[in-house]
DNA sequence: ATTGAGATTGAGACTAAATCTCAATAAATT
DNA sequence: AATTTATTGAGATTTAGTCTCAATCTCAAT
């Protein structure tokens, strides 16, 4: 079983580039996640760790990890792109509850399925997909939270 | 059969809104493309019809015409919301080229359907929800066309 | 038609996210 | 060890989008 540093590394490679100290905690710091994240919350959970690594390196890292397939960008909240580790898991779709800002994961075998039969018949190659559904989750429906603030696929 | 006029006039109305020249021109803008769009679209288009709009105006508007269900944000593209016009048009989900950027619409009922199920099951009332696919079509796949820009949902 | 309250606009100031520059440093290669 | 290339951080820069505010417009009630 291959870790998420053997293939940041290969694809650093890959590219001619090295796995210096500060891709590395970025990365770490990224798999030690257990939910969404924003370049904000990477960069203060850097910092929590005494460690330091400067937004621009983060700015210049995000994209090396979504290239090398480690992470996505899975939808926009308050106007920023939130992000996701894929690795070790499995590919799954949003719900976003307009009123308390709360996502919901599911994942549907379905309609995987069906998506990739509309891509044959378009001859499409499908490398990623991202579907969100907005609207309200049930104990919004039931009137109790309060309203947060937009949020966008 | 009401127009989008009426619509945007009801809405505007009930917010104790007036349709202005300058509403009423971007209404009518937006409503002249066959595609999606985003602001600098609208401006430039505006302009070319001798009318002056600031792009203040037109950034009030949008977040109007997305209320009234007469817009709505389709993807992002080179880091910018792209919009299209929904009234009179059936809902639709999108593929997005790596390759040259274009953009092919498609709908399955049977995907729609399940959504809805899956909405059900967690008691999520969807208000709307949006599908991009992102890879390459079948031109691109034969590799005739160069690649243009990242695009992003 | 006139008036006044509130809505609307455009221009430019402002904000903040994201990118770029560049000098200093680090890593890999010879 | 020397050379080349990659990398970083700090701060400057860019730019989409928002905000401010004085001038104008709209509408409903006279």
């Amino acid at each position: 079983m291959k870790t998420e540093q053997d293939i940041f590394l290969a694809y650093l490679k890959s590219r001619g580039l090295n796995l210096t100290a500060e891709r590395s905690k970025i990365l770490q710091t990224v798999f030690s996640f257990h939910r969404h994240f924003d370049l904000d919350d990477l960069y203060d959970e850097i910092r929590r760790h005494k460690a330091r690594v400067s937004r621009a390196t983060i700015y210049r890292t995000i994209p090396l990890l979504m290239e090398s397939g480690l992470i996505r960008e899975v939808f926009r909240c308050m106007d920023r792109p939130h992000y996701e580790h894929i690795y070790g898991h499995d590919h799954h779709d949003h719900m976003i509850c307009l009123g308390c800002g709360k996502v919901l994961e599911f994942k549907d075998e379905r309609i995987e399925k069906l998506q990739n039969e509309v891509c044959a018949e378009f001859g499409f190659e499908s490398v990623e997909h991202r579907l969100g559904i907005r609207g309200y989750c049930r104990e919004c429906r039931e009137g109790q939270v309060k309203r947060r603030g937009a949020a966008g696929t």
